[in-house]
DNA sequence: TCTACGACTATTTTT
DNA sequence: TAGTCGTAGA
């Protein structure tokens, strides 16, 4: 047995005191780099060896799966024995276990299927086209964005407020009948697998009381990301009794846009009873010049519950930086300093630049290659969202459930069997009149004889084919049937025939296909609640679709953007393109919520660093064919000028431009964004931000009362509360 | 069924 | 500017 004592000499201070906490709900503050996933470890540890805990009481939900990876594993390395019997998963594998245990419960057939983000988009085109609309006016990106909202909101199609224009009905409208569409193949978006999960339980008390009574310590990782629907499954499971830890940093908040509310981390003591919060603010990652840095940029925020990283560490070397003429200097300089930084025997791997949009990875791959320097960029498709590998899965698909349309429409004409628009139209004409899926409207349409005599034919080698992998089930080599598919669906021939390079990888995915299949190990807990292996392997791919890059052996210096190296971090970091309408965003830039988010992002990016940080800026831009002169980014100035060292340029000095603010200067110093001010009509309210400069200063507020506005600080006689 | 051309659009992407 | 996507035409 593990002894407490053991466990508590590798805490801090405030890092013990969130693991031995005695609050039935805890929140923990986690600064960058103060030891988050250490907390949350030795928490379960501390709970089963301390506390007596079982096992299976503990529930721990992750976003990620390399943060849940990581989590099982150091807890198995600090207990000395696997993390058997505790669920330790993301949300989605977590929620998927749930439906696949219950899936008669949740409404779905037993072998229900994923649609990931592409597989979602197919559908709701096809959707949209059997609604006869047109795609101009309902955009498909559109649709997926306000579906998904919805969903991620926990509003099902009818719960929507109609407001009888043509705009929300038809939306309505829309979602409605790609619901239909997905219950009747056995499908389960993203969104959907949490939405169905939390529905699951609410509508089936004795399941709830089940699990309720189950997990009686919850354990939330990167709470600042949850959005309504996860917050509200965290709560309904919490209950009365159990006790929930969550662990976040709200100034690391970056995933609104994709429904995170930030309010849940804010608000967690008011919607729990018996909160106590802790702090995690000593930093074991960067030098204190890095830390001043990041806590002076994000202390302009107004919506935070407020922290301050600091370290044990030196001062460590200034900011550096670069004020470029262009991107071109930029890049240039960028290639420059990595060049020297290898050449004094630091590995590329140490090194990483960070960038706002992924565009602007491109200039500096060009000068990376020029100086011979190895680099990687993150992004881009991954493994199991290539072509080929989704071509596969979609016949596997088909024979493991015929009704899954996504898989049927992506592969009934490819490779290219004499099947087109014509024939495909009709098969779907018939789906839709009969209200079934498209693969019995095409037994219908065989039938009937309605098809030409030529797509008949075809139609039947199709159907004869697919019937003829008559796949067992029960399995556990899948190999065979990858290889069975791949062969004789002619998907090999058909992508042989591509020009020769595109050819080559190609072939080499489907063969790291088959190996994928073959070194394939259902999961004890998927073999529990009794998944095939086909199930669970195709669950596998999509929950968990694989590296965003191909891995290089030799050590490469990291390109990314800053919402993807958020949780690395590295010695060196250049953070890149500090220019207003860049970053910040320009869409970004004028509403105060998204700016605060722009502001974490610059947060986010600041505290990757651990020895040294480079900031640069660009003068001017070529931005979609058009060169632009650009000012720096607010943030830029954010940063205290002592922790600054300048090599090109001077961010304190040159002329203010009207487009960011400058409090220190103006006659109205004494407001900043953070500051509780009156007004004679609306009352009281927080500084958001300031703009413009001496008499135009303009600051916007928001009011407890009556929302956000924008006043001019000479008229609006605002005072201090 | 394939190719070529013109129109369109341009943040971020855990699952 | 450049990359993607849909459609027209061979």
């Amino acid at each position: 047995m593990l002894s407490t004592h053991k466990l508590l000499i590798n805490l801090n201070e405030a890092q013990t005191a969130a693991v031995t906490t005695d609050a039935q709900h805890s929140l923990v503050l986690a600064g960058a780099g103060s030891g988050k996933t250490r907390v949350l470890v030795y928490r379960i540890a501390w709970l089963l060896a301390a506390e007596g805990v079982s096992p299976y009481s503990i529930l721990a939900l992750t976003f990620t799966n390399k943060a849940a990876a990581e989590m099982r594993n150091r807890v198995a390395e600090l207990l000395d024995k696997p993390a058997n019997g505790m669920w330790i998963g993301t949300f989605h594998s977590i929620a998927l276990r749930l439906l696949t245990m219950h899936h008669k419960e949740a409404g779905l057939p037993k072998n229900f299927q994923i649609l990931d983000s592409e597989d979602q988009y197919r559908l709701i085109r096809r959707v949209i086209s059997d609604l006869e609309l047109d795609e101009k006016q309902w955009i498909p990106r559109s649709v997926q964005g306000f579906i998904n909202d919805k969903k991620n909101d926990g509003i099902r199609a009818n719960e929507i407020e109609d407001f009888g224009d043509d705009n929300s009905s038809t939306l309505i409208q829309i979602y409605q009948h790609y619901d239909d569409h997905c219950l009747r193949g056995g499908l389960v978006d993203f969104a959907e697998m949490l939405l169905r999960t939390h529905q699951l339980l609410l509508n089936n008390p004795p399941l709830l009381e089940h699990y309720q009574g189950r997990f009686g310590a919850i354990l939330v990782d990167e709470f600042q990301d949850t959005n309504e629907i996860q917050s509200a499954f965290i709560r309904l499971l919490a209950g009365a009794k159990n006790r929930v830890m969550v662990v976040g940093d709200d100034d690391q908040s970056i995933y609104a846009w994709r429904g995170a509310k930030i309010d849940h981390i804010i608000g967690f003591k008011d919607v729990y009873a018996n909160v106590t919060q802790y702090k995690l603010e000593q930093n074991y990652r960067s030098t204190n010049n890095i830390l001043k840095a990041a806590n002076a940029v994000i202390k302009n925020n107004a919506k935070r519950l407020g922290k301050d990283l600091w370290s044990e560490q030196s001062e460590g070397e200034p900011i550096q930086y670069y004020g470029a003429y262009s991107e071109y200097d930029e890049s240039a300089f960028v290639a420059e300093e990595i060049e020297k930084l290898i050449d004094s025997g630091i590995d590329g791997d140490q090194i990483a630049i960070l960038y706002r949009s992924n565009m602007q990875s491109r200039l500096l791959e060009e000068n990376l290659l020029k100086h011979n320097i190895d680099y990687k960029v993150y992004g881009g498709l991954r493994f199991f969202e290539r072509m080929e590998i989704k071509d596969v899965l979609a016949y596997v698909r088909l024979i493991n459930n015929r009704h899954d349309d996504v898989g049927f429409e992506r592969i009934i004409n490819t490779p290219t069997r004499g099947l087109g628009a014509k024939t495909i139209n009709q098969i779907r004409n018939c789906a839709q009149i009969n209200q079934v899926s498209l693969w019995d409207a095409l037994n219908i349409c065989i039938n009937n004889k309605v098809l030409s005599a030529r797509a008949s034919t075809s139609v039947a080698a199709f159907v004869n084919m697919i019937d003829e992998f008559d796949y067992n089930h029960d399995k556990e080599d899948l190999n065979p049937l990858f290889d069975d598919v791949i062969e004789r669906t002619g998907l090999r021939d058909h992508y042989q025939k591509e020009p020769p390079e595109k050819a080559l990888t190609r072939l080499e995915n489907l063969d790291e296909l088959l190996n994928a299949a073959e070194t394939f190990v259902k999961s004890e807990e998927d073999d529990q609640i009794g998944m095939t292996a086909l199930a669970s392997f195709l669950a596998q791919v999509s929950l968990e679709a694989g590296e965003r890059s191909s891995d290089k052996d030799v050590p490469c210096v990291q390109l990314m953007t800053l919402h993807s190296a958020k949780g690395l971090e590295f010695p060196y970091v250049f953070l890149v393109g500090l220019e207003q309408g860049l970053f910040p965003h320009q869409n970004s830039m004028e509403d105060p919520e998204k700016l605060q988010e722009e502001r974490r992002l610059c947060y986010v990016g600041i505290t990757r660093a651990e020895k040294q940080l480079f900031m640069t800026y660009a003068t001017s831009r070529r931005i979609r064919g058009r060169t632009q002169g650009c000012a720096p980014s607010r943030f830029l100035r954010e940063v205290p000028q002592d922790l600054v060292h300048q090599i090109q340029g001077n961010i304190f000095t040159t002329p203010r431009n009207t487009m960011f603010s400058n409090q220190e200067s103006s006659p109205f110093a004494q407001y900043s964004p953070g500051i509780l001010v009156s007004h004679k009509i609306f009352g009281e309210g927080t500084i958001i931000e300031l703009s413009g400069q001496g008499d135009y200063t303009q600051i916007m507020v928001e009011f407890q009362q009556h929302g956000t506005k924008i006043l001019a600080a000479k008229f609006a006689k605002l005072d201090i509360v």
